[in-house]
DNA sequence: CTCCAGGGATGAT
DNA sequence: ATCATCCATGGA
């Protein structure tokens, strides 16, 4: 396994800064599923933005932050402070975000309730990878596996005393094996992932240079690599092409949108759907989206099927 | 144990 | 153009 001390890396630690923030949750920012390798660590959160190991953790409306990367990466050394601001997004207008959502229950409700809630600007290949293994898996074993893929074939990085791992760049995926991924319970995505990365690594697709693309150009370029269809897509668009009126429509978005917005609709396919959210949310649907789906995912856990409430608590059965 | 999950690719109507 | 199936895996 990977040996942190003997690694020949040097560190250092940034002093912890402070960050003043407004109308920002740091906790629902992180757990809301756009992203999936932050851990509690204390009061606070360590991760990686980039290759930088970062400890966040908010009190109010302070957020104190510190971090560390190799010495090479960091020669400005005290540009953390920026870097989580552009990372957490903390300059989008969120009041007047929220402001333009459509006023309906359903959104008034999501909007309540994710209060502080931010769409964060991830890396691409970081976040392309992670939703081309989101397939068919819930939001807690896509964190396992991109602990795995990290644990496996990123790099170390020791912050606070833990170690956290970056993200493995196309390059190292590429350079691995469909059996190695699989190792990392990828099952069927395996394939995909590693058909993509040789994409990138091979220089055949560039991920930074369709920035100026319309939206629905970069949305076709991404649903030609393989595993990426329009939710994937939508996805990356909104999480890492900051395409803020990206709508990904999931399972869970689905039944939002045909229990609040089209209860007894005979004939709803997809497309239908997609024309729909694409007039009525607007230019922040992906926010509106966003909302919808945390709100959904957190307040349908602990009722059943049928949206009612379990009159009564299970209990283990001992063996 | 069973159910189902931030879907996509493929082949059948 | 729409619809049905299959694909692996493990958390809840």
């Amino acid at each position: 396994m990977l040996d942190v001390e003997g690694s020949g890396v040097e560190r250092f630690q940034v002093e912890p800064t402070k960050i003043v923030t407004m109308d920002f949750d740091l906790a629902m920012t992180l757990d809301c599923g756009q992203v999936f390798h932050w851990e509690p660590s204390g009061d606070g959160f360590v991760g990686t933005i980039g290759e930088q190991a970062v400890f966040v953790e908010q009190r109010g409306d302070l957020l104190r932050v510190a971090s560390a990367s190799s010495r090479w990466d960091n020669e400005q050394g005290q540009d953390a402070r920026a870097t989580v601001a552009r990372y957490f997004a903390l300059d989008h207008p969120l009041r007047e975000i929220c402001a333009s959502f459509p006023n309906d229950p359903a959104m008034n409700a999501a909007r309540d309730f994710c209060r502080g809630l931010r769409i964060i600007r991830q890396p691409k290949w970081e976040c392309l990878a992670s939703f081309i293994c989101s397939s068919m898996k819930q939001v807690a074993h896509i964190r396992q596996i991109s602990h795995k893929l990290r644990e496996r074939f990123g790099e170390p990085r020791r912050i606070r005393n833990e170690v956290v791992y970056t993200f493995p760049s196309a390059e190292r995926i590429a350079a691995s094996s469909e059996k190695e991924l699989r190792k990392c319970a990828l099952g069927y995505r395996a394939k995909n992932l590693l058909a993509t990365a040789r994409q990138i690594s091979s220089g055949d697709v560039d991920l930074e240079s369709p920035t100026q693309l319309s939206d629905t150009e970069l949305r076709a370029r991404l649903c030609d690599l393989p595993g990426v269809g329009a939710k994937v897509a939508n996805c990356v668009m909104l999480f890492a092409y900051e395409r803020l009126s990206a709508f990904p429509i999931d399972v869970w978005i689905e039944r939002v949108l045909r229990e609040k917005y089209f209860p007894r609709a005979r004939k709803l396919n997809v497309a239908r759907l997609r024309a729909f959210t694409e007039k009525y949310f607007g230019s922040h649907g992906g926010y509106a989206q966003q909302y919808l789906f945390h709100h959904a995912r957190k307040s349908r856990a602990k009722t059943n099927r049928k949206g009612t409430h379990r009159p009564f608590v299970t209990v283990p059965r001992v063996r």
